[in-house]
DNA sequence: ATAGTTAATCGTAATATTGCAATATAAAGT
DNA sequence: ACTTTATATTGCAATATTACGATTAACTAT
């Protein structure tokens, strides 16, 4: 009915899901490299690069910052967005032990 | 308009969004945990386990699928799945590319 | 105060996703 | 051939997502 059931799922796999989901969109992606590159956090600026209006921008940056991956601080008139490292971490490490649990193995299809 | 503009992007973050899609929910994590798990691969399995209906599993299989994250060889009266490594590399390549790119730094917000 | 700049929010249209009942397909056993 | 078992497909309802024009909010500068 189009909402997930995720009570019969763990803790963990809802809170990776949903970090997941926040960074799986091409625009946010690109929303996210350009904040890494020019770690000096930046923000009308992803307007003008990415050609997407502002509004749109907007509501990207929103959808990240509710998944917690990245921060916006006012300054002055614009807004500066940056990564949060806690979050951005916790993804990563939930990541690694999802690829660390897996291995080549011979007896497979 | 509710589609996603591809054509603004590279093919990079249009095929990682691509894969991170496929991964971003939870019953598809679920299964691809216990596809890791049992290394010998299962799949009608994943009707019990899981607490969802056999055509909504048969749906995710196909997304993973799709997103070429998985392969699925018919055995007899059965499908069993299992990881397709190939694919399964290239998003941890391009995940630790994209972590590895950021470092926590001091001026920011 | 007024005007300019920047970003968030509202409202809306188009499309995608999630989940399942019902049905179809396909192989295996009788 | 018929039944059983396992999975895929179809069709549909409920909800979510994507994108943007129009507007609003908030701070700065004149």
């Amino acid at each position: 009915m189009g909402l997930t059931k995720t009570e019969i799922f763990t803790e963990e796999q809802n809170r990776l899901a949903v970090m997941l989901k926040a960074i799986a969109h091409p625009a946010r992606i690109a929303i996210l490299q350009e904040i890494i590159k020019s770690n000096t956090c930046i923000c009308g600026d992803l307007v003008n690069d990415l050609g997407l209006a502002q509004p749109t921008i907007s509501q990207h940056l929103k959808e990240l910052k509710n998944a917690g991956l990245i921060q916006g601080t006012i300054e002055g008139v614009s807004v500066c967005y940056c990564i949060n490292p806690p979050v951005w971490n916790e993804l990563q490490d939930q990541l690694s032990g999802l690829f660390n649990s897996f291995s080549v193995k011979a007896d497979c299809c």
